[in-house]
DNA sequence: TCAAAAGTAGACCGACTTGTCTACATACAC
DNA sequence: GTGTATGTAGACAAGTCGGTCTACTTTTGA
């Protein structure tokens, strides 16, 4: 593992766990075990240190999305997401970390101003997360031949995940309620 | 309006615009035009201050969404609950203030610790907004006497409602797309 | 009328912030 | 072997943070 990739691991768990503005340069230092000029070699400033964070959880978090959302009926697709989350909030996804929300919208919380690049690449993660409901959707045979019905129920579906993490989130995990599986059958039903 | 009022107006419009930690107690003098000893008088503390803004914005944001919540039918609770955000999202609600996603869920982001008196506030307002929700079910004819079945509603449509509102603030209000009437006819019908 | 309460202005404190820079050590390619 | 790149350690700059405090002014109520 190169220096990079290490400062980025640190951070990355750092910025999850505690915040963005909470988490300042020294904790990473510290706890990586890295010189401040050597971070500073590797990353511009810290704004930019965050971006490459985000972009390693995007790749991250997406690799593990994509597995969950691979099944060949539509209404598999929507139990296994929903399956999927629930280990998530569960700590029990390894590759994800300890659940602490979706790391994008609570990134998106501290950068307000949509203009910001780290604004820009939360949005284009949520873009990217609908977008495989989507190709997932349209993989199913009861689907293919409909991009609408395909694209609102990949809305629909990606609407709920949203509210589930938010609520786990701030819940702290208590009264999580998931959607029944009649529920789910109405939405993927064509 | 008293000297405390003031304060809380002033910083809770600068907390939800631009997030809890980016704001410093100067920057809130400086808005509110008051002296730093008086804000000391009245609140102890930053995180004194922050509570204080919360409990604002949770009386704030109860009253508008009950009246949204008070409607004769189940059905009607749902379609008028969606259309109020979608009115809140275009900035089209003014006691709301410009749209910037749920004070409390960003603030939740921004303060992890479950235990942190912060924390529990925002989770204290969703199972408030949980209840009004609850509450209004139970006042329709057809779900006064199911107990069960309106829970399981409330929770449905507050999934949906926190989902619609991550989705708005992290994409800007892009690619926005509100449930369907037939989606929340199937979840409201008994 | 006059004392107490509540306000203003802003200096000041210590701790912390991001980011730069110097001085030195290590590792590796030619 | 030697030069270049990459690393370490940490002092330092310049500014911000939350919070305290003094000195003075205004408001208010008995």
């Amino acid at each position: 593992m190169t220096k990079q990739e290490h400062i980025v691991n640190t951070a990355l768990t750092l910025f999850y766990t505690k915040g963005l503005h909470a988490v300042g340069i020294n904790e990473i230092l510290a706890e990586s075990n890295v010189a401040k000029k050597t971070l500073y070699n590797h990353f511009a400033s810290k704004d930019e240190l965050i971006c490459a964070c985000l972009a390693k959880r995007d790749t991250q978090f997406n690799s593990w999305f994509e597995e969950v959302c691979n099944k060949p009926l539509a209404i598999e697709v929507a139990i296994s997401l929903f399956a999927g989350l629930k280990l998530w909030f569960a700590n029990q996804v390894p590759k994800l970390g300890n659940f602490n929300g979706c790391f994008f919208i609570n990134a998106a919380a501290e950068y307000p101003n949509a203009q910001h690049p780290i604004a820009k690449q939360c949005m284009q993660h949520k873009q990217t997360i609908l977008d495989i409901i989507l190709t997932a959707l349209l993989a199913t045979p009861e689907l293919k031949n409909n991009k609408v019905k395909a694209l609102e129920i990949a809305h629909t579906l990606l609407t709920i995940k949203e509210g589930l993490i938010c609520q786990a989130r701030v819940m702290h995990n208590q009264f999580l309620v998931m959607p029944s599986i009649t529920l789910l059958k109405h939405i993927t039903q064509s």
